[in-house]
DNA sequence: CGGTTAATTGACCCACTTCAAGCGCGGTGG
DNA sequence: CCACCGCGCTTGAAGTGGGTCAATTAACCG
């Protein structure tokens, strides 16, 4: 899109945007990854999503205005961004795409209900199978794969677990045991699927709720 | 508006709409309270949205078209539904319509993400106090609160449970602390707020991510 | 090759679960 | 009008998944 702002670099661990701000624009990835997260005034932290190439991280400040929690860059991120007087323009003269916008924000919400559903009812084995599955089939449609098994996971296991609910030190165990029964791997930054059967039936994994399936909207 | 159906009762514990289903219209409570839910295999079972009065419950149906989770009627329900090509029509003729449509499910997402933080890294008595003072608050902006403290609050101690990610027997403990403090009292469906700052304080509750500020959208 | 950060491992702890037994209370029928 | 029933709430005792703390090892990096 010829509204792109040029792309610029975000270092790794730096915030892209902030809790409380009112963002002017919308902050798409063009690599790397981010997320988003909340903290709690004596520094719990959850992660509340992982955006990949290719995502919008704050496409909901343009409806919403303030943001409630921060997006930061988990590793070096390229980014671009879209004003939001260029989205009003641009939506308010395509219906078609402002609803496609919405479904983006939408799909965000979908996967945030199955963070839920592992947070509050997945043991933390089902619950990191679960997100080892999401993250895998939202890196194959993106083509961001490696191969047919194995994709770069470039974050720490403190990382990981913020996403999870669960310690670093827990986040260790659950892995080990996820290599225990050969269904999954993963060191320094790369994984990689062993049975993906495995994995999928572990966290009861359907892919439905990403609606990876082209629809007319 | 003059474009919803007749509206019509569904009784306490029914489904409104079912979790794989393509609706074709949107329904918007008219009275009582419903909740989205998500259930494992084994029946362990997440609620993932309460709703009441003047919510739409499935308005992401029609930018996503399948139901990745069911609704049911906590109580019973009077609701109407709006069939989702009329929804289509008035949005296109309207981008400020669709923007507040969005904006009404973004609102849904900041609340689930609060519901993640909650569940991911507060103590249950946090979260549990987070909640009351969610709901309290809708429902003093629904004009649903019965006095500056009281408010219905037709749940059982299970369904509150499964809103927070816990045992009904844990709910019971943790009311009880909250009656302990002072905070909070709750019997029979009648809820009282003993003392906002407590709850507030305890729970880090700040309404901002509700978004309850008239913007311009 | 030393210095730093991340991952692993072990021992102990605790918030919440499970299981099970009372209890209160509204509803119903005799 | 009251005995009885059923369901939801409460309470206690015991179990456990994941947390905390701390020491060790492995990976990375200049």
């Amino acid at each position: 899109m010829s509204s792109l702002t040029p792309s610029r670099i975000v270092a790794a661990g730096s915030d892209i945007v902030r809790q409380g701000s009112r963002p002017k624009e919308c902050t798409l990835i063009v690599s790397g990854w981010a997320c988003r997260y909340s903290a709690l005034a004596d520094g719990r932290r959850q992660t509340m999503a992982l955006h990949l190439a290719g995502d919008f991280v704050d496409l909901h400040s343009f409806p919403l205005k303030v943001m409630d929690h921060s997006v930061a860059a988990i590793t070096d991120c390229t980014i671009s961004t879209v004003p939001h007087d260029t989205v009003r323009q641009f939506t308010e003269a395509d219906p078609h795409l402002m609803r496609m916008l919405w479904m983006l924000t939408l799909v965000d919400a979908a996967i945030l209900r199955q963070w839920l559903l592992g947070s509050g009812q997945r043991s933390s084995l089902e619950h990191a199978a679960h997100l080892i599955c999401e993250l895998f089939t939202r890196m194959q449609v993106g083509g961001l794969a490696t191969s047919g098994r194995e994709f770069e996971l470039p974050l720490s296991q403190q990382e990981f677990g913020d996403a999870l609910g669960i310690t670093s030190v827990h986040v260790s165990r659950t892995i080990a045991e996820l290599r225990v029964r050969q269904f999954f791997n993963w060191r320094s930054g790369m994984a990689q699927i062993l049975d993906w059967d495995g994995l999928r039936d572990l966290a009861e994994f359907d892919p439905t709720y990403l609606s990876l399936r082209d629809e007319p909207r």
